[in-house]
DNA sequence: TTAAGTGCAAAATCTTTGCAAATGT
DNA sequence: ACATTTGCAAAGATTTTGCACTTAA
């Protein structure tokens, strides 16, 4: 697979070692499209990797500008892997994002452009966040499904 | 000032009573157009309010709509006053909100519309939350100022 | 009077810090 | 070999819970 070596020349490129932590995290974050909580991949990690770890893990990416955080209702950061990382350093992540109220996960919609805001005078923009808040796309089959058995 | 008797029959709407924290939170957030963190109310209110109260009235106050909650830059709980409280029970604050990364103030930019964004088929929108953070005008006349000076 | 709201103490979470040991280059 | 990264313990910060007391209606 050679995904880790992408993984290992992305961790050189932003001059951090290439430990398993990093490279584990790594692999689950770009499996999926959804942002992950630090809870939830403490869970998925199991008890082989330290809380902290975990926690200056995601902060270094952070910075780095190789995953994006992205807080969901409650406030809680949720990190995803930033399609553009490869481009640059800037902390870019102009998408759309998509947090489920259901099943509270977080979507990246990299399609989704985030349109242009035209601020009040005197106000520079640096970086934009959306997030829309709803019911994504399995929770409503889920319960369509529930629906059809119910009736028949 | 008619202010008092307005969040008197906002509380009596929402079925709450008129309690003095109540009072004094409504006020303080009316008079701003800033949405203020739980630790700065509990600065302003000082100690005469326990912090434990002041978290119950912002999440009452969230629950029922009178206020819409912010998530800053670093996850923190912002609350600002909902312009269109006095119309529903309903928790809609469909306008841009702006986080200055220099003073940290949270704007609510009630003027700007958040614009419509179409989701993938299958998922559903509750609400929208977008926020764009930069310098604000005021930050950005101090470093203005701060120029002129330093070559005069 | 009495249900709703408050204040205090204490628990539960969540996040950061300091430092010695381990690891990647 | 040496700077970086990790793990642990502990501190700090934030938020929630339980319960007796108080207050608005």
């Amino acid at each position: 697979m050679a995904d880790l070596e992408d993984f290992g020349d992305l961790l050189e490129r932003n001059h951090l070692k290439k430990t398993s932590t990093r490279l584990t995290v790594l692999g689950i974050l770009k499996s999926k499209r959804e942002a992950i909580s630090q809870p939830d991949l403490e869970k998925i990690l199991g008890k082989g990797v330290d809380r902290v770890t975990l926690y200056r893990t995601l902060s270094t990416f952070e910075e780095k500008g190789i995953l994006h955080k992205v807080l969901d209702l409650n406030g809680t950061a949720n990190y995803a892997f930033c399609s553009s990382s490869s481009h640059s350093h800037k902390h870019q992540d102009e998408h759309v994002h998509f947090n489920c109220t259901a099943c509270l996960t977080v979507y990246c919609l990299d399609e989704l452009k985030i349109p242009i805001v035209n601020l009040p005078i005197g106000y520079s923009s640096q970086s934009i966040n959306l997030i829309v808040y709803g019911i994504c796309n399995s929770c409503n089959e889920k319960a369509t499904d529930y629906l059809k058995k119910k009736n028949n």
